[in-house]
DNA sequence: AAAAAATAGCCA
DNA sequence: GGCTATTTTTTC
């Protein structure tokens, strides 16, 4: 008889919105190797899921188990770090784990999953029995009996709902099988294609040459031309040629990234290398410290990275280097792969399925000590984490807008705490509560008060749109100053931007005689009217509509396009300058995956010398050309219902402002505005970031915000407005009485009142203390599981950043 | 979240 | 009664 061999269990976390593990059965076969932090592929319910194992161990439970499928890592996936990490984003930002786990590995792209029918014997029975086929359920048995163990579910018409029928009667089973895509996806040695400058060549380009150079701007880094040839037939003739142009650069691959200092680097100015000592004094030390390095637009923070990241590989320590957005700033990520080479990889949302394993698996392997990425790349695999950079750290996007929704700034310095690393956090507009932390000495602040080579930063002009009105008697979207500015600035030779945060031609559409506005059916907002795309837009949900030529309520055929937005703006410069030329810059123009860097390189090379957009124009490039930039209504952002408003309008406005004179001219910025006395509006004229902060600072404090309090928002929802109702009435009297400290507030009706047609009502919470937040949070979630609601009727979002 | 099970609605 | 359309329950 056998040994007695104990049997083992294993937790796991699986990809569902349910905040708890699961356990399965350890087989046989696969004792000893199912380690914490291995992916195993599991049976739930019907369906098969690929989920993580937490832990392993021998307590019986009292439930019936099921057994562990496959196993489908040798070595963990998740380091023991790694799924702390995990945890303490579940457990602060009340996320389901395996939706948290899911989230932190980008492994999509190893494997495939599909369906399988089989004949049950049953099955076989009856196909075995039957001579001709008669019906579709007849032809499908038939098949499978021809063709023993698989068949495609696709590939007889009508063949989906037969498969149901046969499978309800016990004649097939269907399974969903993962299996393996790519043996061979940790491939990265013999790497020979890198991208030298980022710069595309001008001139004719070939359309392999075109390739290649997209290709690498996806998955920049080093590539094997031969490899590469494969997939495209003459790149390496493409490759030389752009090699020529000094688009890319050639080179046999050495085992070490060559020593970094053949690039030139440029001189440090006093306030850089102060920086920089104190971060690389740290990263010495090895020990944590988050430092907040506030530098002016145009000081250099870039520089300091490149340096601080280039210490840390000197000591063997990894690197992460978070940016917003990589498309936006492709000169950044061109900056570290000229300096680091093969030791950087990237992780960003342009990437395949299969680029991103094929990225994250040479982060694990330890091929790549620096990690370049957004958001998600927080969870990058790396080992021996000794800095962390947060690019732009104000940056919105940085919070995640769907569960799990972490701020991925404040998830760096929790893990740079615990991997003893130096946290880099970096900004020429903090966010409010970051320089607070800094002020208060939690974080040790580096300040970089001037341009690099000594470059003023732009001289700001607030235009009171009021006196235009009173002194003109209309409205226009362009003040006579604005036009004459824009005019010097062509005349000159130079380069403008023009910004106007709302994308689109009008914002709504109304009726002159009734007053009725054309709203979205889905959502309590007014459409946008998309001159480009000849329909009215939702800008919440993917409703679009015609263009109506009379009110739908009341059939009268005065309709008035209201509101400006981009497109408007665009069409306005052009009839007022049409010897310009005008590119325009919004989500609406960059919808293909390479054209806002196509947009912005032909601004760059001065094919055109307007540009038009949103936000988007203000993120950190760097045109020395421009010296002129224009905000047509910087009012926009004020009335959002966000405790923010201000905050970010200050922000927009100094970044964009940040974006003038950057090259040896000096630069020139218009803010038109109704509220020229809003501090938001005037600080940001006046570029005094000190004294924003302490008007801000005294308006949280009075009014109970962050950075005086930890926050949170819970929104129930519900297609049905009577149930949303009185889910939040329920709610409210399981919540209340809360403790002193606390503050709640709500029911109340939703910014966005009605999205993608759930009715919403909203709660927020706030309190000095943290713990005391959570709390309630905890007993709204336990309320929920007791009233059996549907996973989605509860949100809750901790430190939220959007309020709709 | 997704799928199965249970229940409610519709017609000959 | 035999069919679908909702809703409720379950998932180791």
């Amino acid at each position: 008889m056998e040994p007695h061999s104990p049997e083992e269990y294993c937790e796991a976390a699986l990809p569902v919105p349910l905040a708890k593990t699961f356990t399965y059965a350890v087989p046989r076969g696969l004792r000893g190797s199912v380690q914490a932090g291995c992916r195993v592929q599991a049976e739930f319910g019907n369906r098969s899921l690929t989920g993580v194992v937490l832990s392993v161990h021998r307590h019986k439970p009292r439930f019936s188990v099921r057994p562990v499928k496959k196993l489908l890592d040798d070595t963990p996936a998740l380091t023991a770090e790694l799924i702390e990490l995990g945890s303490w984003v579940a457990d602060y930002y009340c996320a389901p784990i395996g939706e948290v786990l899911r989230s932190m590995l980008p492994l999509r792209g190893e494997t495939r999953s599909k369906r399988v029918v089989t004949l049950t014997p049953a099955g076989l029975r009856i196909a075995e029995a039957s001579l001709v086929p008669v019906d579709v359920e007849g032809q499908v048995l038939e098949s499978l009996r021809r063709k023993p163990l698989t068949y495609l579910v696709r590939k007889h018409r009508g063949a989906a709902k037969a498969v149901d029928r046969l499978r309800e009667r016990a004649l097939i089973r269907v399974e969903n099988v993962i299996e393996a895509r790519d043996p061979t996806l940790a491939r990265g040695a013999a790497l020979t294609v890198q991208i030298a400058s980022g710069r595309v060549p001008a001139g004719r380009v070939s359309a392999t040459e075109q390739w290649l150079l997209e290709y690498l701007r996806r998955d920049p880094g080093s590539h094997d031309l031969r490899a590469l040839a494969v997939r495209r037939g003459d790149v390496v003739r493409a490759a030389r040629s752009l090699a020529r142009l000094g688009a890319l650069r050639i080179e046999v691959k050495r085992a070490e990234r060559e020593a970094a200092e053949t690039v030139d680097r440029p001189e440090l100015s006093p306030s850089q290398r102060r920086a920089l000592d104190a971060i690389v004094s740290v990263l010495r030390q090895a020990r944590y410290q988050t430092f907040l390095l506030h530098g002016v637009t145009g000081s250099g923070k870039t520089e300091v990275y490149l340096r601080a990241t280039d210490e840390a590989l000197v000591l063997g320590r990894s690197t992460l280097l978070l940016v917003p957005e990589i498309a936006l700033t492709p000169a950044l990520a061109a900056q570290f792969f000229e300096r680091f080479g093969d030791a950087v990889a990237v992780l960003h949302s342009a990437l395949n399925d299969t680029q991103r394993s094929e990225q994250w698996r040479r982060i694990r392997l330890g091929r790549a000590r620096v990690v370049l990425g957004t958001r998600s790349a927080v969870f990058a695999p790396v080992e021996d984490l000794g800095l962390v950079i947060v690019d732009e750290e104000h940056d919105a996007s940085y919070k995640q807008a769907e569960a799990p929704r972490y701020n991925a700034r404040d998830v760096a310095i929790v893990r740079g705490r615990s991997a003893h690393a130096a946290v880099v956090v970096g900004s020429a507009t903090p966010g409010l509560e970051t320089r607070f932390n800094a002020e208060a000495g939690k974080y040790a602040l580096l300040e970089m008060r001037t341009r690099v080579m000594e470059r003023p930063l732009p001289a700001v002009r607030t235009i009171d749109m009021r006196r235009e009105f009173a002194e003109t008697g209309n409205t226009p979207l362009f003040s006579r100053e604005l036009v004459t500015s824009v005019t010097n600035c062509l005349s000159r030779g130079e380069q403008g931007m023009i910004l106007l945060n709302r994308r689109g031609y009008s914002t709504h559409v109304l009726c002159r005689s009734c007053g009725e506005r054309v709203e979205c059916p889905n959502c309590s907002v007014t459409l946008t009217y998309h001159r480009g795309d000849k329909r009215l837009l939702c800008h919440y949900c993917d409703h679009a509509q015609p263009v109506p030529t009379r009110c739908s309520g009341c059939s009268g055929d005065y309709l008035h396009f209201h509101g400006s937005g981009s497109e408007k703006v665009e069409e306005e410069l052009a009839r007022h300058f049409p010897e310009s030329t005008i590119a325009r810059l919004d989500r609406d123009t960059v919808r293909a995956p390479d054209s806002y860097e196509t947009i912005l390189n032909s601004f760059r090379q001065g094919e055109c010398n307007l540009l038009v957009g949103t936000q988007m124009i203000a993120k950190g490039h760097d045109i020395p050309n421009v010296t002129l930039v224009c905000v047509v209504d910087a009012d926009i952002g004020l009335g959002r219902p966000d405790f923010r408003a201000a905050e970010r309008t200050f922000q927009l406005l100094t970044q964009v402002a940040g974006r003038a004179g950057r090259g040896e001219k000096p630069g020139e910025v218009l803010v038109q505005t109704m509220n020229p006395e809003h501090y938001a509006i005037a600080l940001a004229g006046s570029q005094d970031y000190q004294a924003f902060y302490i008007h801000e600072t005294k308006f949280r404090k009075a009014f109970w915000y962050p950075p005086f309090t930890a926050m949170a928002s819970m929104l129930v929802r519900s297609r049905n407005l009577s149930e949303a109702v009185s889910m939040g009435a329920s709610l409210d009297k399981c919540l209340r009485p809360v403790p002193g400290h606390v503050r709640l507030m709500g029911p109340a009706s939703a910014p966005m009142a009605k999205l993608r047609a759930e009715h919403r009502f909203q709660f927020l919470i706030k309190s000095p203390n943290r713990r005391a937040v959570a709390e309630v949070l905890g007993r709204a979630r336990h309320h929920a599981a007791e009233q059996k609601w549907p996973a989605t009727a509860l949100t809750i979002d901790v430190d939220p950043v959007d309020f709709l």
